[in-house]
Parts: structure tokens; sequence; C-alpha cells
DNA sequence: AGGCCTTCTGTAATCGATTACGGAATCGAT
DNA sequence: ATCGATTCCGTAATCGATTACAGAAGGCCT
């Protein structure tokens, strides 16, 4: 519990050279054999380690990476997370995590105090795209990558999820099943899946003739069971359906408890499917076939795209597109066979 | 982009006072209204941010938390991120999470490489409490809280959760509910939770009058859905019990799907219990009666422990316990009524 | 008016590293 | 032996804040 610890001045006078020789040691510059040795040998025996504070402030580096996202506790989030510590950490990088609420002012204010220098670059998933969200990562001295959609005069590199293509490929699955009459329980329309999710049906449901019907679409207040569980009663209190698309794993899973209550059996009388293919599809009765949008892959390019662009950051703004991955389970199969497609 | 940030030199400069009239004002101690006053305007117009890395070489604190722990991704530590992050986040510090695997080598590394002063403190949640861990605790020379438990000889301040209370309660509600052959599919003996929910089963097994065949005991390789599958085949390859308590919930789950594959009905053949009480619990068919460890609280608990520490450095050594809370749910009910119990 | 106390303020030292710069030593070639 | 080119090394400046210390200014009392 002792404060004084050992500075690189200490390291010096004990190996009998300057500080200047240890620091070119410890930092791998050129040296003699027998400086390295000495200084290496004094740096262990002291038990020497560099001030983080004293070194950051001459380099201009922390070593850490920045995350915001709305909810830490959000699957699709902690996914990212997973994968974009793991990324940071083998390239040398610490993460800090901090959940904005998806709040945009909290969001704003976090923006602003990075700019005190603790972290190098910010991985930022915003909830909502404002303009002031905008002009703040325009104005951000710092490079920040975007997991989500920032308009094209932007230029911020960003990593999206295709969720239009995440919707087109579960539409065609069910109109495969023989479903014709399928419902949309989507989360809040004004948030930035809410909104892609919401127009790719629309047009998807067009495309493959599928009934138009404007009762089969609910809107549930958050993406969350509880929310699901009333759009659901909403939606069967209006009309039966022959499938149900969720806006998310959560709210399929309400609808399918909300289903089964009401002595429809799933796949054979509704079948479902999901968005995010999270670890719940896998426990459900019946498992639940979802398309997953690669929260994993897009976290890691986030990460990589951030990386890169510290180390140059002069290089081109890049876009990048992770495409989904439907796995299909009981929850939406009516005699063909399981597996996964994209 | 551009980098040459205002110093405190160039806000005294254009607010016309010097460097420790702006350091006072911004630090709020005392300073006269006037210089208060030019010192903000100016502060404001250069859109002046302090440097980090300065202020924590002179005042020696980097306003971070640190938390370690096996895997972000894992629903119970998750919960714990969420809560201290919290916290933390009240109190003004940020919070570095980062996974070690559940390595022993890594966390020492993590350990010695937090003496570079990046983070105030840590709260460590170790899989394994190994010697060289302890040695290792007892030589760091920056608060730690451990979330788990330690020996009394080693001066640490830690907050446990309560598992052999959690199984006795499992087991007095399977018991109350008329189940005698209760079987239990553990995770790994050799980790600190599965070794001490191993103990309390015994002893609760013997304290119940329940049936004690050894037979009764599976151990999986691991706390996941695909090594639970293993262990309940193997359990029931043996024999067939009439309840079954899981190390945690994927466990209980694994569990589940295999009985519902051999036909069994849950709850009349074979009642189920989990543990941990995570979300998973509530969506499972049938929903899944849980003994939650409070890890929530838990986190919560050590972040505040931490930052109580971080004020007062020579305050008496603080060990808590976190009481378990069952919610009971269908998998183990047989005409009962539902609902949650401490 | 003079002395003392209080309140503000500014100068300069300090935290602990990195690194520009110039000097010393070594080596090889002539 | 001399010269230049290389290597290595040490001194001191630097990063940007906080803060100890001392001086200046103002108020109050006798």
């Amino acid at each position: 519990m002792t404060t004084d610890r050992p500075t690189v001045a200490r390291v010096a006078r004990h190996a009998g050279v300057s500080v200047a020789s240890v620091s070119r040691v410890l930092n791998g510059l050129p040296a003699s054999p027998e400086t390295r040795e000495a200084v290496e040998r004094a740096a262990a025996e002291l038990g020497y380690r560099p001030n983080a504070f004293a070194r950051g402030l001459k380099v201009r580096r922390s070593q850490q990476l920045a995350l915001a996202v709305a909810d830490v506790g959000n699957p699709v989030y902690v996914e990212m997370m997973r994968a974009i510590e793991d990324e940071a950490r083998i390239r040398g990088y610490r993460l800090l995590v901090s959940s904005t609420g998806g709040r945009i002012d909290d969001t704003l204010a976090l923006l602003d105090s990075l700019g005190h220098g603790y972290a190098d670059g910010l991985v930022l998933s915003p909830v909502r795209v404002e303009p002031a969200l905008l002009d703040a990562l325009r104005g951000a001295t710092y490079p920040v990558v975007v997991i989500g959609t920032v308009p094209t005069d932007v230029r911020i590199d960003n990593v999206r999820a295709n969720s239009a293509g995440g919707v087109r490929m579960a539409l065609e699955h069910l109109h495969d099943n023989g479903c014709r009459r399928v419902a949309f329980v989507n989360g809040p329309a004004d948030t930035v899946p809410g909104s892609a999710r919401r127009r790719a049906f629309e047009r998807n449901v067009r495309a493959l003739g599928l009934d138009p019907d404007e009762s089969l679409r609910v809107e549930a207040g958050d993406f969350t069971l509880a929310e699901g569980r009333k759009a659901a009663e909403a939606l069967l209190a209006r009309t039966v359906p022959d499938a149900v698309l969720g806006g998310n794993d959560l709210l399929a899973i309400a609808t399918m408890q909300v289903l089964s209550e009401h002595d429809l059996r799933i796949p054979e009388d509704v079948a479902v499917v999901g968005m995010d293919d999270t670890e719940l599809a896998g426990v459900t009765t019946p498992t639940l076939t979802s398309v997953g949008l690669g929260a994993l892959e897009r976290g890691r390019t986030a990460a990589r795209l951030l990386l890169d662009r510290l180390e140059d950051p002069e290089r081109e703004v890049q876009r990048v597109t992770v495409q989904p991955r439907m796995t299909v389970r009981r929850s939406s199969l009516r005699g063909a066979t399981a597996g996964e497609a994209r």
C-alpha cells in the first residue's frame, strides 16, 4: 500500500546511467548491451512501473478506447462489447464502457468529456441519430466510429447492419413456408433500427405479394418483453395472422408467449421469426428462428476501423455493411429443414 | 480534428490573469467574482478542456475504476457491470472493463499493469482463488474489492454471494413440493461457485432427508448449455429423479431440454430449479424457477465499497454477504402458488 | 497614521515520463 | 596519426496541469 513508487530517475541512479538511457532501453530504442542489461536489472530490482500519466502527457496517447452504447446490459451491445474488448486488448488498448441510457444529452456530454484526452478514440452506437449528435461528431477532436448509419456528408467511419436485408430474408423464408398474412411486431419507429425495419417490412410485403393489411402491424413502446406482450395482445385482438416477425428476439418471444396463451400452436398455426439471434433464441420452446444482424462482427469491425484510423488518421473514410444471417429453428418450420442461411 | 487544444496558460492570457487563478476558478477554490467571471468566460470562449494526463500526473487520480471478470458476456457479470458502471458514473468515475478469460496469468498481468496508475481501484471477480492470486492481491498498491470469497487473513474488502443459502432455499422448496429424489447438475467443482454449491447440496440433502444416492449428482464440464446437455444425458442414462437443481440457469435449461426429449413432463414428472435467475429464466417453457444470487446488488455493493475506500483508505475491512432470492415460476410448481421468497 | 489580519493573486516548483541536441568515444580508411 | 562517420550517452527542455509560498491590497482597530 505504499505510494512512493520508483521513478525513472531512481532507476537511472540505481543502474548508474542517465534517465534518457533508461527510457530508451525501456522503449526498445538502440542501446549498448551493457546499458540495456544494467537498466533491465535495475528496473526489475526496484519493481519499476512507468507512470501512465507522465507517459501519456508526453506522447499524447492513453491506449484507451471508449465504447458508448445505450445499455451495457442489452445482449446485442454485450456481444459488440465483447468483440471490441477482445480486439482492443490484442492491439494493446484498454476499453472504457459507458451507458448513455439512450439520452442524447448524456451522449453529448460524453463526446465532450472525451476531449480531455483519456481515450484515443470512440466507438459509438447511437439509438437515435439527431442533428445535435451529428454536429458534435463533426466537431470531435478524436476519431469516432459509429455503429449504425450516418448521412454520407458526415465523414465518419461507420459500420452498419443490414436490417433491410434481414427483414427480407425473414419474409422470404416465411413466404417459402406458405405464410401470406405476416404480422410485424416492431419496436418504436423513432429509433434507428425501428424505422429501418419498418420501411423494409413495407417494401418486402409488397415485393412478395403478402397481405398488405395495415392491421397486421403493431408497434411496441420499447424493445422489451413487457411491451411486446402488450403489442401482441393488441394485434390478436384485431386479427390472427399466419406468421409474425418480431422487431427483435424479445418482441418475438413475448409474441410466442401470448400466442400460446391464446391456444395458437407455433409453428403450425402461427410461425414466428425474431431478429438479432441472441442467446435467448436457443432456449425457448419451440426454439426461435431468428435473423442475426452480426453484432459481434459489427463490434469487431468497428474496433478495427478505429484502431486502423488511429494508426493512419488520413486514410479514406470507411463504410462497412455487415450481412445478416438467419438461423432457422423450430418456430418457423412447417416441414422444411433447419439450418443457416445468408 | 486539430490538435492544438488551449492550455491553462492560454486561458490565463486570454482572461488577463495567472495560471494559478485559472486553476483555482476551475476547481472551485476561492476567487474574486471578477476573476471568476473572466476565467469562465475565457475558458468558454476558447473551448478549454483540461488535459486529463497533466491533471492526473499531479493529483495522482485517474477517476477510473477497473472491473475484471472472466467473461464480459456472461449474464451474471453483465448485471454486475451494469450496476458498477452506474454507481461509478454517479460518483464521477469511469469504468474500464477487461475479460480475463478466467486465466490466472492474465489476471495477474492485469493486477500488475494497474500499477501504472491508470485506474484508482479494481473490482475483481475471480473464477478460482489461487495462492498466486492472493499474493498479488496482498501486494497491490491500490484498493481492490473482490466479488467472491477470500480467506479472512487477506485484508481485502469483499462481497460474496450466499451460494449455500441459495441451494438450501431451492432444496427446501423442492422438498415442500414433495420431491425426494433431487438430482444436481452442477458445473466444474474446481471453480468457486461449483465447489460451494456442491458442498451446500450435500449438506442440505442430508438435513432434509432427501435421497443421498450418489448417482443423482453429475458435473458438467462447464457452465454452458452444451455441457449441460451432456451431463443431463449422463444423468438420465443412470436414473430418473423427481427433481433437478441446475448449477446455473444454463445447466437447468439444458436439463429441461433433455428431459423433454425423453418425454418427461416438467414439472409433473420432474421439477426443475436453476440458479442465478437470469433473463433466460423468464422465456423458457415452462418458465424456470430460479434462485438469484443478487448479481446486481453484489456489483453495486462492490462499487460502493471501493469508492468508500478510495475516500478513506484507512477504514476497516468490510465483508458483505448478499442474500439469495428465489423466484418461483412454472418449472417447479406442483399445485402451489408462484412468487418470490427470501 | 500605523499595525495587524484577511483575502486575492502571481511566480515558480513540481508531478514523471520522452526526446532534441550536442558531446564523447570508437572504428576504419587513408 | 588524422579525419570523418557511427554509435552511445547525458543534459536539459518539454508536456499541462496543481499548489506552496510570498507579496499586494484592502479593512479594521487603536
